[in-house]
DNA sequence: GGCGCTCGTTGGATCGATCAAGGGGGCAGC
DNA sequence: GCTGCCCCCTTGATCGATCCAACGAGCGCC
């Protein structure tokens, strides 16, 4: 009844190799073959090895298929894919995703991609959920007013999001972070360090949670250093020449050495104030940015900015979203973990 | 017996709703169901009608693995996730990922990232091929010497490139590429336009086919045009710090008044340079990269640059994976894409 | 009215793995 | 020598969809 021969070279046989093939070629049950494969301590060693020989033999792979319909799991991770926006420089989700497939695939997951739909938020998520297509979810954008994450966890649907619920304190779900305002007082003391004291702010708009949080920790460190902030902060758009037009403003007004912005974008606005202006970066006047873009690293004058520990968010997700599907308590309902600075010349 | 009861509310039932479900709520068998779903054809209206509604009721979606198990599909397409490397500008991952995402939900598949193993680069694909976890993949990494496209043919697995098989023209496999030549033969074009004679080339070392094709666009319409050539071409790493000496050796030796770049990350150096040098891009010498960064799109003065169309690429791989899929005759080989030129104020 | 045909529907088998019980052999204990 | 037990392995059922062969109703035709 062997319905797959194995052909010997490298070539796939047409039919892929089952179980039960490796079971009558082995001489044991399929069972016996599974548990080899699923739990080898419940083989006799002997056993055990001449079953594994005859599966490398062979070449077989249990059916993906056949496995998530008995087990009625996928082995796979959702993410929706929302592309970098076009005009700005973060690259957040480039490195973010490579280390979560990194991460996954260290944990037996693999990372399953499907798009954002603007007319249904949650249109991606339910039909993955009710296929029972994936195990798991990771939401990555968590700002203020996105459904996604409350409609979640009103599924009981197991994910972890990068991102605190911002707008919500009791929100039941576990989460992961970064720490921005950390990242910006890491920057601004760096700033202090080189002895700068007028050190402006130029951000986000006010209702961006994310960009308050980084915002906190350029006014924190600058009072607990006794440094003034009245007339050195900005909010702006996240587009490079409101960066710039913001950087010229303050320039005139307040004259500060050095500037801390919220993103890379705001960055680069900076340093285009700055050229104009033939004022040279790091010398004359330094710049920070966040996020480490390529747009950071590449620039003629290397723009020192803060930079997001990705890699270890997506093992800290992983590690959760297994807490989660293994049923275990959940140790913390949030992490958040501190970035780091790269220090180039524009400081 | 229905093992799963609907609960009104927008909450998932703990037990899926199965197909058997809609069947017997709606009074008639589980083929009949799954014909309303896959071949509705097949029934008549006012059935179709109500087991429409049934569904829609009980809010089912058909079981993947289970579908999957019995049709030997999984509507998944495999994606080997090399992601952007530090310290260059080159982004096309993030944006080509996005529309084959978009693409292949069009045409009812989701994408499947795995990541790449250095020690054993075919060993992702074997996996996922042998498991019967991904119906295709999309290979992107098609450079000299790369094993994955040749193992894949010789498994006879289904794949379409995103790059031209460069090392072997018998190669058997099915590719979509953009025209690199045209691309910086619209480059040069453009600067020609614009008055430019001396227009130099800065590219990547001979070994890259990639590299080799690009500048041929830039030599034969430099010839074409009657226009000089010698002493003004470079080969280079594809670092920032390589092209800003370049761009410095050749703007003394042989004075060009432009330079097309084989990437925005050489095209970065050469602003480099000019900022030193006090030479206004754009103004003074003109700058073209390719790629369409976001180092391009940012930069304080904009750099003119060669933008593939990612988006096309994606929607031709997935129609073409289509016709493999459904093993239909493929009626070309190879696609070649043009690519199109995003002027900026550095040209 | 009977026959054959099409169309829509039906129950049973199947994909390939895992789960839940059941069975046989070896060894110790009385 | 028989029982009991444990260990290792096997057998039958199951996950939920689709494929297959066959069946019943409705229609036209003679």
């Amino acid at each position: 009844m062997g319905r797959s021969e194995h052909r010997g070279g490298s070539q796939l046989p047409v039919t892929p190799t089952t179980l039960a093939d490796v079971a009558e070629r082995a001489g044991v049950s399929r069972q016996t073959v599974s548990n080899a494969v699923n739990n080898p301590d419940l083989l006799r060693p002997d056993t055990l090895e001449r079953v594994r020989q005859t599966i490398a033999e062979l070449g077989y792979s249990p059916n993906r298929a056949a496995r998530n319909l008995r087990t009625r799991t996928s082995s796979l991770i959702g993410l929706r894919f929302t592309p970098t926006q076009e005009g700005t420089a973060n690259a957040t989700m480039d490195r973010f995703v490579h280390s979560l497939v990194e991460a996954s695939e260290e944990a037996g997951y693999a990372v399953l991609l499907f798009p954002a739909d603007d007319e249904d938020p949650v249109g991606g998520y339910d039909n993955l959920l009710r296929s029972t297509a994936v195990d798991a979810f990771v939401v990555t954008d968590t700002y203020l007013g996105n459904p996604q994450a409350t409609w979640l966890s009103q599924q009981r649907a197991p994910f972890v999001a990068f991102g605190r619920p911002w707008d919500d304190d009791v929100a039941r779900h576990v989460w992961v972070d970064v720490d921005g305002a950390a990242g910006t007082r890491l920057a601004t003391q760096h700033l202090i360090d080189r002895g700068h004291t007028r050190i402006a702010w130029i951000g986000w708009r006010k209702d961006s949670p994310i960009g308050e949080d980084r915002r906190s920790g350029w006014l924190t460190t600058m009072h607990d250093n006794g440094l003034p902030t009245t007339g050195l902060a900005s909010r702006v758009e996240d587009v490079v020449h409101s960066g710039a037009e913001a950087a010229a403003v303050l320039l005139d007004e307040s004259a500060p050495t050095a500037f801390v912005c919220a993103s890379d974008t705001l960055a680069m606005g900076v340093l285009h104030t700055l050229w104009i202006r033939q004022l040279a970066p790091g010398r004359d006047i330094a710049v920070v940015g966040f996020d480490d873009s390529q747009v950071a690293q590449v620039y003629p004058v290397g723009l020192t900015s803060v930079r997001q520990p990705l890699e270890d968010v997506a093992v800290e997700i992983v590690r959760t979203l297994r807490q989660l599907l293994s049923h275990q308590p959940v140790e913390t309902r949030g992490v958040l973990l501190e970035p780091t600075l790269a220090i180039r010349e524009s400081s």
